[in-house]
This record gives structure tokens, C-alpha cells and sequence, in this order.
RNA sequence: GCACCCAUAGCUCAGCUGGAUAGAGCGUUGCCCUCCGAAGGCAAAGGUCGCACGUUCGAAUCGUGCUGGGUGCACCA
């Protein structure tokens, strides 16, 4: 249930019956009409602005809609008041019943409180991580991992057919580097001096790989030339490495629901066949790109390549798909990966990248635009940069891989559920501090902490309840008489939880999963702003004499736990039942 | 030179696809623990939403042009 939605359409019917009786002119559109939480709670449990989007089609006074929407909506016992007020706000007072009935709600959905179905079971493709296969993941593919997989979880909570999919870069240059490195160390098995040259992978990581290739192979690909080992290596290599970012990603809790490998599009046709279906629309062709303005290049010269006219799909330049040597560009497999993607039916696209992939971004989507003529969007979030501190500086080194920080460096310093909730506590375009020491910080500056307590408190209401010998079950809070529940701070907590499903809805159609994090702050602090609020007044206090005034008290609690757990479900963390 | 992203309180940041007097935390200041729920609580001060035009009933939000910061810019992946 969204109580939000609820309302407006309690308000459309009214103003469908106003038209009706011809009080308002018909052919309204009505899809403007708002019914939102008002931003001062003064003002009223809800507001609508219909009176004034209304207004000029209507050709009436703003002020005059919102009396003859007032009067109308006022025959409804859901509502105790519509006031009129500034220059044409309509303000709604809800009957008290209607937030105990949203506890009510929520406690009988549990988990599934907030659910909805917004994404009516589109299929959406979200693609995210992709590192390369050279490996093992660093910290700057972690926020990349935790968003994509908050995102993933979120549409599939609002009702989209999700696939995670990982798009294995093993196609490129970079992991033949990746073979003749570990064939160095697989001489190293052999006990030789490994030449570890510029440009090589020097990482440890290498030299399990180079046992394994002993294992295998023996001693029969010492002595022989690159030609003979570097694909066989090169496979065996690149499989162990996914290996370990699988489980790389499985200590972030993430995985996927497909990998897809760059590799495999070689060889099968499909990037012809890509190129092709781009080529019928005149969308390749052969050519010389202009200069780059501003400083030119030291070596630049012109060159005569095929290129992808992504111009006629908005983008800046054309781009380059076959190299001067008639290889292909990294784009192309690119453009046949998101082909593929298309035709297998996806009716929306979204890519986590990396903040450097920022000039990626036009050439992609032009891509898509063209080869789905236009049905598919392609939503790219480009993740920034995350700055680790710790003890009051940047935080570089790592004891395991000596030069980067990786995935599994945080995960072990600060906890999969830590690391995941402060990367959703910000927007995906906007650089994060990562501070050690304050992400662990049991106090209230510390998101993480404030929510899981605020969990955690309620359990330990709910431990002391039953100590009590009162029946706290789900079926008593459920029925439990929730009339009980009228004080002004208790109503705010009922408020912020009808909020839950309305902030799914938005959290999940701007693909920003960060929108929870900050939520289930907000309800944290509400709750605990209620518990403090006992100290002062007894009434408030959640554990009470009176054991149907307890239940329902406890009724309200229990329904933030919900949320929470739902919430952090979504986030894709652990909810926490007792401070330690 | 071009493209994309960012700019909101002293600091770190929210801000609901255009709504009312722009919010929160930290920090600052002032109150509040002999006891019953203080790993705290209450309250106050603090803003030309980078700048300038424009769109309209209404702009932090949309458009254009600037300023400052970040990222990326020919056959690299």
C-alpha cells in the first residue's frame, strides 16, 4: 500500500466528479497532479498543488479549485481537514485511523512492506563491475559492485525483472599481458628468476597462478615461444583470475546472474554481424576524423578508418570501430555486447562505469539508440571516486598487493555491511570520503551505526516485552488496537513509515538507490527521537502498565524494524538485533 | 579547444523529476544526569542555494551564458 497514492486518487476522483458536475471543465489533464508530504509538518499530513497546475488550463483562480476541492474532499471520513492556504495548496489532514492503518500494513507485509509494482515486470539489464580479468578487484571497483547491486536489488523490490550481469573484458590486449606475466610465473614454479618487465602485472597474486601452470603443464612450455603458450596461458590465467573476483565480489555479498565474455563475441560473427546491422542504416562508413581542437597531439595524423556516424545519435565526433590495421577497435565487441544485450530482449539498459569512463558515455548510448531504433534507453551511472582515510590521512597502501588497496583490504577492515552502506550514502556522481576510523564509530555522526541501533533497540524492546510475559508476537502486534497510538510523536513515526513505499517508488524510477540510505537514516532518527522522548514522558515509553496500550506501542516499533530490515535488505546489508 | 560531472550553513552533505519560511549531522553557544531509558537530550545562532539573464502563478531544481574545481578527449583497453 502506498498511502500517497492512495490520496491522490481519492483527490482525482474528486476532481473527476467536480468536472462531472461541472464545477470544473472537462479535458483536464490530470497527470501533474502531486499529493506529496508537505515540507513543514505544520502544514498538514499531506499537500496537493492540483488547485494550481489546474489553474491556467481550467482558467480559473487557483485559490477558488482548491475551495471546491476542499469542500468535496472533506465528505470523506479518511480526511479531518483540506485547508487552502499560500496561493493554492490544498493541505490534508489525515483521521488518525489512516496511520495506524499504514502500522497495520506493515507489519502484516513484513519484508515485503513496500513492494511494488512500478517496474510492472519490464526486464532491465543492469551491467556492473566489469573489471578487467588481471586481478583481483581494488577499492575503485568496490562503490561500482555496491551501487549496481543496490540498484539491482531495488528494482527488483519495485517491481522489475532484473538481470546482474558482469562483462568479462577478456579480449584485449591487456590480458595477453596478463599470460606473459603469469608465464613469468610459472618459471618462477620452475625456480627461475622471473622478468618481471615494465609493463607486466608485478602483483603476488600472479604466483599461485604460476604454480597451477607448473601443475598442469609441467615443464613442457618452459623453452618455447610465446606463439606456443600465450593462448592456452592466457585462458587459464583469465579463468583463474575471475575466479578471484568472484570471490572478491562474493565477500562484498554481491553476485551475478551472468558473465559475459568480450572473448566469445570473436569469432562467432556477431561483431560483423553488429557492424552490419549499423552499416544498413548508414551509420558506418569510411572515413578521416578531424583533429582534435586545442593542442594537437605530438604524432597525430590523419587516417583512414570505418567509423560509427554516433553523431546522428548525439554524439559529439564520430568513433572509430576497426582500427587503421583492419582490427577492431574496443568499442566494437562493445557495440555488439550491448547488440546482444538488446536482443535478448531487455526494454531498458543500464551500465555502472567508472568516472573515467565519463567520454564513453554518448558513443554508447548513440550505440544503443541505433541498434534498438530508439526503444531501449540506456541509463549510464558513472560512479566517482572513493578516498580512503584513515587516522586522519589518505589511506594508499596495502599490506596484501603492496601497491593498490583492495577489495578485500576494506571488506576486512571495515566489514561487508559497513562497506556497502557508506557507498550508498551519497549519489553516484559525487566523490565519497572512506574514513576507517569513522565508519566504525559507534555514535550518531556514523549512518551505519545510528540505523542498525535503532533496529537494535527495538529488539531489545521487544526482549524485554516478552520478559514481561506480553504476547509481542506478529499476529497480536498485528491486531493489536493501534487507536492507542494518537500522540503527536507517535504519528510522525507512522508518518515517516508511509513514506516507505513512496520513496521506493522514486528511490527505483531515478535508478538511485542512495535515496534509501539517507531514508532509513531519517527513520532511525525518528525512532530514536521517540524513545528520548521517554525519558520525559512516561506515556511514550514503548513498554507500558497496560498491556494492549504496550502492544500497540510496541505494534509501531516493530513496523520500523520492518522498514529497516526492508531497507537494509535492499542495500544489501546485514540487520543487526543487538549491539555489542 | 570540446564533452561530461560537481558547486547549497564554518565543515560534511540531503533536498521528493518546478512548490510554501531551503533541511540534517558535525562544529559553536546556552541549558539538562543523587533515581526511574544520557554509548545522550533540549534550545539558539548560522544561507545573495557559485554569478548573471531567461522560462512561469512559483526556480536550489528547467534553459542560455559565464566563473571555479574534477574527469575524459585521435587506430589504448
Amino acid at each position: 500500500m502506498n498511502l500517497f497514492a492512495d490520496i491522490r486518487a481519492l483527490v482525482i476522483d474528486a476532481l473527476t466528479a467536480l468536472q462531472a458536475e461541472g464545477h470544473l471543465p472537462t479535458g483536464l489533464d490530470f497527470t501533474a497532479v502531486a499529493v506529496e508530504p508537505p515540507r513543514d509538518a505544520a502544514h498538514g499530513d499531506m499537500a496537493t498543488n492540483a488547485a494550481m497546475v489546474l489553474a491556467k488550463p481550467a482558467a480559473m483562480q487557483p485559490r477558488a479549485i482548491a475551495e471546491i476541492l476542499a469542500a468535496r474532499l472533506m465528505a470523506d471520513p479518511r480526511l479531518l481537514a483540506a485547508v487552502v492556504a499560500g496561493p493554492g495548496f490544498l493541505n490534508l489532514r489525515l483521521a488518525p485511523a489512516m496511520w495506524q492503518g499504514v502500522v497495520r500494513a506493515a507489519l502484516l507485509a513484513g519484508k515485503d512492506f513496500g513492494r511494488c509494482a512500478v517496474g510492472a515486470g519490464q526486464k532491465v539489464n543492469v551491467e556492473f563491475v566489469s573489471a578487467n580479468p588481471t586481478g583481483p578487484m581494488h577499492v575503485g571497483h568496490v562503490r561500482g559492485a555496491v551501487v549496481g547491486d543496490a540498484l539491482a536489488n531495488l528494482l527488483a523490490f519495485a517491481g522489475w525483472d532484473v538481470t546482474r550481469e558482469y562483462y568479462i573484458n577478456d579480449g584485449g590486449a591487456q590480458v595477453d599481458v596478463l599470460a606473459r606475466s603469469a608465464f613469468e610465473r610459472y618459471r618462477e614454479a620452475h625456480g627461475l628468476e622471473p622478468e618481471i618487465r615494465e609493463g607486466l602485472y608485478p602483483g603476488d597474486y600472479l604466483i599461485p597462478v604460476g604454480e597451477a601452470l607448473k601443475a598442469k603443464y609441467g615443464n613442457t612450455l618452459l623453452d618455447q615461444p610465446e606463439a606456443v603458450w600465450l593462448a592456452d596461458v592466457r585462458d587459464f590465467a583469465t579463468a583463474m583470475m575471475m575466479e578471484m573476483i568472484r570471490a572478491d565480489l562474493a565477500a562484498l555479498g554481491v553476485s551475478m546472474d551472468l558473465y559475459s565474455s568480450e572473448k566469445a563475441l570473436y569469432g562467432t560473427g556477431k561483431i560483423e554481424a553488429a557492424i552490419d546491422t549499423l552499416r544498413n542504416m548508414d551509420l558506418i562508413y569510411e572515413g578521416t576524423l578531424e583533429p582534435p581542437k586545442g593542442q594537437l597531439p605530438e604524432d597525430w595524423e590523419p587516417r583512414m578508418q570505418t567509423l560509427f556516424r554516433s553523431t546522428a545519435h548525439g554524439d559529439d565526433v564520430d568513433r572509430p570501430v576497426m582500427k587503421s590495421d583492419g582490427s577492431w577497435t574496443y568499442f566494437a565487441p562493445d557495440i555488439a555486447y550491448h547488440y546482444d544485450k538488446v536482443s535478448r530482449g531487455y526494454d531498458q539498459l543500464i551500465d555502472i562505469f567508472g568516472a573515467d569512463h565519463g567520454g564513453y558515455v554518448k558513443r554508447m548510448k548513440a550505440a544503443v539508440s541505433a541498434l534498438s531504433g530508439g526503444r531501449v534507453p540506456l541509463d549510464i551511472k558513472l560512479i566517482q571516486l572513493v578516498k580512503l582515510w584513515k587516522n586522519g590521512e589518505p589511506f594508499k597502501m596495502s599490506k596484501r598487493a603492496g601497491t593498490f588497496v583492495t577489495l578485500r583490504d576494506v571488506v576486512e577492515m571495515a566489514g561487508a555491511d559497513v562497506t556497502r552502506f557508506i557507498m550508498l550514502t551519497r549519489k553516484n556522481d559525487v566523490a565519497l570520503d572512506f574514513d576507517f576510523d569513522k565508519v566504525l564509530e559507534q555514535s550518531k555522526d556514523n549512518p551505519v551505526f545510528y540505523v542498525q541501533y535503532a533496529n537494535a533497540r527495538v529488539n531489545s524492546i521487544l526482549r524485554k516485552a516478552r520478559e514481561a510475559g506480553v504476547n509481542v508476537s506478529e499476529e497480536v502486534l498485528a491486531a493489536a488496537d493501534l487507536s492507542q497510538l494518537a500522540h503527536p510523536a507517535e504519528v510522525e513515526v507512522a508518518r515517516k513509515i508511509a513514506e516507505w513505499p513512496r520513496l521506493v517508488e522514486i528511490a527505483a524510477r531515478g535508478n538511485e538507490p542512495h535515496r534509501v540510505s539517507f531514508y532509513l537514516y531519517e527513520l532511525a532518527s525518528d525512532l530514536h527521537a521517540l524513545w528520548n522522548r521517554g525519558n520525559d514522558e512516561p506515556s511514550l515509553r514503548f513498554l507500558q502498565e497496560d498491556t494492549a496500550v504496550s502492544q500497540a506501542k510496541i505494534a509501531l516499533a516493530r513496523a520500523v524494524t520492518v522498514v529497516i530490515c526492508a531497507g537494509l535488505g535492499i542495500l544489501g546489508v546485514t540487520p543487526v538485533e543487538e549491539m555489542r
